[in-house]
DNA sequence: TCGCTATTGGCACTTAGTGTCATTATTGTG
DNA sequence: CACAATAATGACACTAAGTGCCAATAGCGA
C-alpha cells in the first residue's frame, strides 16, 4: 500500500551511536556526527529517535528486554527453567550478534561514566517490567494492573537489570563475554529470587 | 569564607517546575518560564539543574529516596518495623510539607502521560537502591559491590517505587492523601517482600 | 504501469543548554 | 565595622538538540 520503514533501519543507526558514544563519549557526539555515520539526514535521524541519548535503545532492547519477550512464548504447564531448556538453541551467534552484543556489554559497563545513557537504560528495564507483568498476569490469570502484578514484575525486572549490569562489568572486566546459556541462567535464577509470586512454576488453567 | 547557595534554592526551582509541568504539560513550558517562576536568570537554572526535566528531582527526593535516607539512621538491633515505630514522629505535617507532598504525589500519578519526567523518576529511584544498598551492605557487614547487596538493594527500590506509584495514583483517583504513617507501612512492608537478604530484622555485629 | 501513501531530506526556526566575563553578595577575619 | 577572598549571579553570545514544513522520492499493491 504504501512506502515502510526499512527493516533494521534504527538498529543500525543504534550501532552508529553507540560505537561513536564509544569512542568519543556521548557529550562529544554531535546529533549530525551519528546521521552521516548513519547514512541518513539529522531530520531522519530525529524522526526516528526522541533524543541523541535514545538512539541506542534498540541495543539495550537486546539485553533482559529480550529475554523477557520471549517469555511471552512460555506455556504455563512448565517451569521457566523447563521452558529454557527446551527452548533456546545455543549454537553459534551470528557474527552480527556478536558484534551487537560487545558494543551493548560495553555501553552497560560504562553506564557510570556515561549517565546521560541511564536514560535509554532505564527506558529498557521499564519496558522489561511491562513485558514481565504481562507474563505473570496471564500465568496467574491476574489483571495486569493489580497491585501483586505490578510489584512482582517491578522486582524481577530489577533483578534482571542488576544480572546485564553485573554481567556486562565483568566481561569487560576480563575480556570475556558469557554464553548466552550462562546468562540465560542466570536470568532465570534472578526471576525466582526476585519473585513475589509463584509464577515460576507450572500453573494450572482456572476454569472460565 | 564565600558565598553559598541559598537553602532552599533548589526546592524552591522545583516547586515552581511542578506547577508549571502539571498546568502546561513539560514541552510546553519553558526553561525561560521556569526560571521567570521561580526568580532566577535562565543561566542559573541551567547551573543549578542540568535539563529541565530533573528541576523536579528535588520533589520526587521527598519519596522512598527519603525514606531510604533515614533509613541510614536505623540501629543493627532493632527490626525495621520497631525502628519507623520508634522514630517517626506523625503529627501533622507543615503546610509546606503538605504542598510538597501534593505536588509529588500528582508528578507520580501522571508519569504515564508524562513520560519526559521518567528519567528524574527513575533517577531518584538509582538514588534509593544506592541509599539501601548502603544500609544492606551495613547491617550485613559486606560490601557496597557485593553482588547479593546490589541484588537486594534493587529489588527493595524497585518494590518501593512501586508503593510510591501506586498511592499517588490512588490519592488523585480518591481524592485524598494517605498518611505519612500508611505510606511508611507500605514501604517496609515493601522492604521484606522485595528482600533477597536477610537484612530487616536485627543483627548481630561481627567481631573484627 | 500507475496511483496512493508514507518516508525522506533540506532548510528555517525555536529551545535547551554552555561558555564567558563583569557584577554582586556572602563569609570570615582583624 | 571594614576589608579581602571567594563563590554565586545575571547578561549575552553562541552551539547543538530537536521541530515544523514542504517538495521530492521510494515502496507497495492492484
Amino acid at each position: 500500500m504504501s512506502r515502510t520503514i526499512r527493516d533494521g533501519a534504527h538498529i543500525e543507526v543504534a550501532r552508529s551511536a553507540a560505537r561513536l558514544f564509544l569512542k568519543k563519549g556521548v557529550a562529544d557526539t554531535s546529533g549530525d556526527e551519528i546521521a552521516e555515520a548513519a547514512g541518513i539526514s539529522k531530520r531522519t535521524l530525529w524522526r526516528y529517535f526522541r533524543t541523541k541519548e535514545s538512539c541506542v535503545e534498540p541495543l539495550f532492547a537486546l539485553t533482559s528486554q529480550r529475554f523477557a519477550t520471549r517469555l511471552g512464548n512460555w506455556p504455563l504447564d512448565i517451569s521457566v527453567e523447563r521452558f529454557l531448556e527446551i527452548n533456546y538453541d545455543f549454537s553459534k551467534m551470528e557474527k552480527q550478534e556478536l558484534e551487537d552484543s560487545a558494543l551493548v556489554v560495553h555501553l552497560i559497563a560504562g553506564l557510570e561514566e556515561e549517565p546521560a545513557l541511564l536514560e535509554p537504560w532505564f527506558m529498557s528495564t521499564r519496558m522489561t517490567e511491562e513485558l514481565m507483568a504481562g507474563v505473570i498476569a496471564s500465568r496467574l490469570d491476574l489483571s495486569l494492573k493489580d497491585f501483586e502484578v505490578r510489584l512482582c514484575a517491578a522486582t524481577v525486572a530489577a533483578a534482571m537489570r542488576i544480572i546485564d549490569e553485573t554481567v556486562s562489568r565483568a566481561a569487560v572486566k576480563y575480556g570475556q563475554v558469557p554464553t548466552l546459556a550462562e546468562i540465560n541462567d542466570r536470568l532465570a535464577q534472578a526471576i525466582r529470587r526476585a519473585s513475589t509470586l509463584p509464577f515460576c512454576d507450572p500453573v494450572t488453567p482456572r476454569p472460565r
